[in-house]
DNA sequence: AACTAATCTTGATCTACATCAAGTTCTTTC
DNA sequence: GAAAGAACTTGATGTAGATCAAGATTAGTT
């Protein structure tokens, strides 16, 4: 059940069996199934959860009830609201699961709790958030300079397990075209490969 | 020189004078002239920045030889480019001063000093990448669901210093708008206002 | 202060992508 | 395994904002 989590940690940080076995024990094991919410706009969230298996999505809902992906997480990422996780604000995302998932839940609590009886933890999660930093900073360039096909064609070589995966419109979503342009492009890039 | 930094680290982690006294020492002092690049895209960066005084500008160049701002740090701000700083590799991005400004740099050998000695600065840069986490995925969602006016107003209420201190193409830039339309929306929206 | 160059504004035109609509295919579910 | 409902495709039309172009401000330099 911690397989994923075991390895996410151990390509970080360098950390014992005993403290690994510690480390786990922090952690709520959660299952839930396909179309299910794992939380919902407007409510608090207590936890944040990495996957050992499954995809979940998080998304918005603009004014014009437009829904936006923020973030897919396959096995091996991790996923909340943080600021609704971190300082007990309303969470202003949806998270769904795409797939029946199994998810390793960490409360604040916890995860305060840990970080202070495992110091190497704090050096693990700032690790994470600076890769997490430099894939959103690259997606805003690209969100910015790529033109709807090239979006698709970089989504391809960066995530094409998430492409096989996750339903075409939340792809879309994810890369801020609509899922009728998403089809076009789908079209114009299958042809433009075999011909 | 320092007094930024030390405000930056105090509202963040409790630390004691002897010990800011020790991390101050692990920044070298930097005065940059506007119009002056602090990194070029391509070159490799040993160093990440905080703005002490002044204000800096981070961008890349797309294809089409367009500009696309990705970051502005004034007063309190990190700035770098995050990849090339901490794997070598070459740096994507641009960093242009706006204004003269004070830096306090950080290399990447006395920052894992500095966090070896000051295990608390672990978890100061932790807490500082959560927050760019969240405002970074909240410009990525205002980016796929706002109008080119919305997006000057949200900028408007978010960052009043910047939207005063940033020449105007700068800002379109940052916002994924021309100068022209930003010039539109301006009017448009001083007009609101007296109408 | 005058010259130069950059930045900003305004108008006319163009275009990539959105929207709307109607059909088709794939998935649930009972 | 048939019916209902999602999800995807395809075509026709609309539009926000880009691009192109030319003038008006503003700022930097000698």
């Amino acid at each position: 059940m911690h397989e994923q989590l075991i390895a996410n940690i151990r390509k970080r940080v360098s950390v014992s069996p005993e403290e690994l076995e510690s480390i786990k024990h922090f952690f709520i094991p959660k299952k839930i199934r396909k179309r299910q919410y794992f939380l919902n706009a407007g409510d608090v969230t207590r936890h944040t959860a990495f996957v050992e298996k499954g995809l979940l999505r998080s998304f918005s809902i603009d004014d014009s009830a437009h829904e936006h992906v923020v973030q897919f997480a396959p096995e091996g990422w991790w996923i909340t609201d943080m600021c609704s996780f971190l300082s007990g604000d309303e969470a202003v995302y949806n998270i769904e699961a795409l797939e029946d998932s199994e998810l390793l839940l960490l409360t604040k609590q916890a995860m305060d709790e840990m970080l202070e009886q495992h110091p190497k933890m704090e050096r693990f999660f700032r690790l994470l958030m600076q890769n997490s930093i430099i894939a959103l900073q690259r997606r805003i360039v690209g969100t910015l300079s790529l033109s709807a096909e090239e979006k698709y064609k970089r989504m391809m070589h960066l995530y094409p397990d998430i492409l096989q995966r996750a339903p075409q419109q939340h792809i879309a979503s994810f890369l801020g075209i609509t899922p009728e342009t998403l089809s076009r492009v789908r079209k114009q890039v299958s042809i433009g490969k075999q011909g």
